[in-house]
DNA sequence: GCCAACGTTGGC
DNA sequence: GCCAACGTTGGC
């Protein structure tokens, strides 16, 4: 079982909306970076948790944890021409993005922004704090993962 | 809105 | 294969 890190913008996907849908399940999608494609098509299991995380919003935080309901399969927001994510280089024969399901397992009573993981020497050397990271989706180590989930409760 | 960081594109 | 131009991300 893995740990990653999920981010979303709260005003176009946030966890309020995951947590409307049925069962509160539905797609992460619309990754259109070979890195963090990779990670989805080939590493992300079904069962892995990740942390659900806000970005581009007035207060950055993980906004609280999900579990992944169905592991990488081909994005088909890619073949949408009238979609924000279309990609003509993308076929149903050959998908070249990919996406996963995430069911909304708990959303944290009070988030935890960026600025108090920035503040926290355990999470020194988080790939999210580092310099110019600009991927979707990361993988958070289990002693961040605890690190994290510890901020929680003694917040 | 600004800007730094980074990925992608395309001319050569 | 180099590299400048451009687009996007995302914090502030």
């Amino acid at each position: 079982m893995n740990y990653w890190l999920l981010k979303s913008e709260p005003d176009v996907f946030g966890i309020r909306h995951l947590a409307r849908l049925p069962r509160k399940t539905g797609h992460w999608d619309g990754v259109r970076n070979y890195q963090a494609r990779n990670f989805l098509r080939d590493a992300i299991k079904k069962g892995d948790l990740g942390f659900f995380y806000h970005s581009s919003c007035a207060e950055p935080a993980i906004a609280g944890i999900v579990e992944i309901a169905r592991a990488g399969y081909p994005d088909h927001t890619a073949l949408d021409p009238e979609g924000p994510h279309y990609d003509p280089k993308s076929t149903p024969d050959n998908p070249i993005w990919y996406m996963v399901d995430v069911k909304l397992k708990r959303a944290f009573r009070r988030p935890i922004p960026l600025a108090a993981l920035k503040r926290n020497p355990a999470l020194k050397g988080m790939k999210l704090l580092q310099r110019g990271n600009r991927l979707s989706i990361l993988p958070v180590t289990s002693k961040e993962w605890n690190a994290i989930l510890k901020m929680e409760t003694t917040d």
